[in-house]
DNA sequence: TATATTAATGTTATATTATTACACAGTGTT
DNA sequence: AACACTGTGTAATAATATAACATTAATATA
């Protein structure tokens, strides 16, 4: 059983604003939609995303540079995250295949290192730029 | 058989750079190492690191905004890529796995699509740091 | 060879993404 | 009270990346 993290209030303006949109945002995309409830400065929106990400609520798509709500609540323990990518209209999927995860966490390089922090980033045309 | 890329200028003064340097280099550290030769601009820089990732020759680190030489000559065709990250000291490794990269290349996601292009990080601490 | 085409370059300016530094407020502990 | 810890507000700045435009080099092909 892990700690539920009870949001601040610019912690929870951001991650209802990220929660509902159907696209990763943008730090200054996020800047500008919650101006009008007083966040005005990229430190607030950089502060609440780091905290964020930290507590798995949200991931950051690295390649991008843009930040989607987790809905796999086993994200939130494990810094263990796959996404698709579509190449065309930039949809951004997170994947969750135990499968996947099971093959990754276990994966051993050279040096018999296992991992159990990792980010993938799958990138193709999704099923409707196809 | 594949084409081989002969290299412009630019383009071989900062692959030369980044292939002998033992960490991934930062496109702004590039500049300012290759001024001397006569790249003055950001834009020069980021132009050769296009060219040079596109053609596989280096790699980018999404996570670090930093490139790294290939020294796995399969990368030139697949832009399938895996690194082993050290939280501690930033060591990049590139992870060449005939199993991983099976793995990864054959995987499909919930939609049954299949991906050839990704770019995994793994995050955890090196030999020397463990 | 001439000429069209493409790729690369040079330069300036600007856009986008992210952090440093400092002051202060709330909360819980000793 | 004194302290540690977390979050907030604000201004300034650093770091990363691209747009726009003019020019030159390399390549193809007529
Ligand atoms: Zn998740
Ligand atoms: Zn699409
Ligand atoms: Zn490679
Ligand atoms: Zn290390």
């Amino acid at each position: 059983m892990h700690k539920e993290h009870t949001l601040t209030k610019n912690q929870q303006i951001i991650f209802d604003l990220i929660d509902k949109s159907t696209e990763p945002l943008k730090a200054y995309s996020i800047l500008f939609n919650v101006q009008k409830k007083g966040i005005k400065a990229p430190l607030q929106v950089y502060r609440a995303l780091d905290k964020l990400v930290e507590i798995g609520k949200i991931h950051k798509i690295e390649s991008r540079n843009a930040f989607i709500a987790c809905h796999n609540s086993s994200c939130q323990v494990a810094k263990a995250t796959a996404f698709s990518i579509c190449e065309i209209c930039e949809k951004v999927t997170e994947i969750s295949s135990a499968g996947l995860s099971k093959y990754l966490a276990n994966f051993k390089d050279k040096d018999g290192m296992k991992y159990s922090k990792y980010n993938l980033e799958f990138f193709g045309l999704c099923k409707k730029c196809r």
